[in-house]
This record gives C-alpha cells, structure tokens and sequence, in this order.
DNA sequence: TTGCACTTTCGCAATATTGCGAATAGACTG
DNA sequence: CAGTCTATTCGCAATATTGCGAAAGTGCAA
C-alpha cells in the first residue's frame, strides 16, 4: 500500500508484477510453458503448410490423430526430440538444435 | 562388374557406396546417428566450457554422474528435450529448437 | 607402487512419453 | 435436420527415459 508504485500500464503488466516479477520459479517455469507452447505451434504450422489433416499426419509418421493432436496443444508438456524428428522426417525437415547463452539481467 | 565405374577415391568412399548409397532406409538411420552424436558432444563441450565435471553438473540439475556419462556417450539414442532444457539451465543456455527445410537431391 | 579425482559401464526401479481406440465436439454442406 | 470431415479429450497399456548406486576403468601425481 504504502511505496507508491508509479500506475502500471495495464491488466497484463499488474498481473506479471504480482506473480512473476522477482520469483525466479515462477518466471522458469513460464518460460517453459513458453517454449512448449512455441513447439506446438511450430508443429501445426508446418502441418498445415502442407496441408494435412491430423490424421494424414499421424498415418505418415506411423501413429494416430489423438496423439497429433496432443503434440499441437499448446499445455503438452511431454515433447520429445524423437517426436519432433518423426514429424520434421515426414514434412522433409530436419530438426536443428542450440544451445544460445542467456545474459542474466540482475 | 561391367559397368565401369570411375574407382572409388578412398576406402570411405567405397564404404560409403557399398553400405548406404541409394539405400534411404541406411541413410536416415545415419542421419540419426550423426545428430544424436552431435547433442552428446555439443553437451560434452558445454560442460567443459563451464569447467565442470561430470559428478558437479549432475548435481546443479540434481541428478548423478552416470546420467551425464551417458548423456555424453556419442551412441546414446535417448536424448530428451526435457533432459536438454535441464542442462541448459544450469549453464545459463536456452533450447533453440528450429526445423529446417531440406532440399531432396534426387 | 598407492592414492585420488574423474569417468564409464551395468542393472533395475521409478517416472515420462507414446500408442491407440472410443466418445464427444465443432464446422460445414446438402 | 442428417451426414461428413476434422479436431479434441479421456483412459489405460506399452515403450522409453531417468534415477541411482555399485563396481571397475582411466590418468595423473606423490
């Protein structure tokens, strides 16, 4: 109440100041769901780049629509390289990975 | 035998021809083998970047040093992005996951 | 040689991911 | 409306990855 905080800007930034800001957990943990959600966004959009369905993908790689499906809901939280190489192996993609520095802001 | 072939420049080469050339089943698996490699030595090095050893960075992701061991095996095959993401973060990295289009020679 | 730190290999239990069918929901068309 | 195609959710078995200790293999220095 007291420290006279200057107004924030709007209902996206009050709610980061009260649960994430200063909690290194919390803000790990939503840079995880960040990248999940990133990787089953990545995998509809290369699906639908080639313009198939669910199932057609699934018959490619050798599983079934539940399991496509799952991949491209943005709370999965179980994605695996071996998945993603099975969908880019299909679509004629190869999957490339890094590891880039993070400078930590103290 | 008959069809005279230009000789083979080297005994790689010759393997090479013998064991995957036209054989797209062979290649992939190959492919496999060289990016599964590459993850155990891109680990490998970030640890020795970090100048840690193997028992020091199991327990900065709270696990044992025979996990790492085999993490840097280069025949390993079971490399997770969730496994990935925990060496990452104890060496101050990020995933960078990205799918790369690959041009088909026919 | 011994000691010491580090690495590697092995086996098995614990946990996580995948396989897959069934049921449901949504969108669109005739 | 029914019919069709697509997407989503659920539950559980099957498979894959991880946890972890014990034992043995390296390399180096005293």
């Amino acid at each position: 109440m007291a420290k006279t905080l200057k107004p924030a800007r709007d209902a996206v930034e009050i709610l980061y100041r009260r649960f994430y800001e200063g909690k290194p957990a919390r803000l790990k943990n939503l840079e995880e769901a960040r990248a999940n959600e990133e990787i089953s966004c990545k995998i509809h959009e290369l699906r639908a780049a080639a313009a198939l369905t669910q199932t057609q993908l699934a018959r490619l790689i050798g599983t079934t629509a539940s399991v496509i499906c799952r991949l491209e809901d943005a709370d999965y939280e179980g994605h695996s390289l071996a998945m993603l190489r099975r969908i880019a192996g299909a679509l004629n993609q190869r999957v490339e990975i890094r590891f880039i520095p993070i400078r930590r802001s103290a």
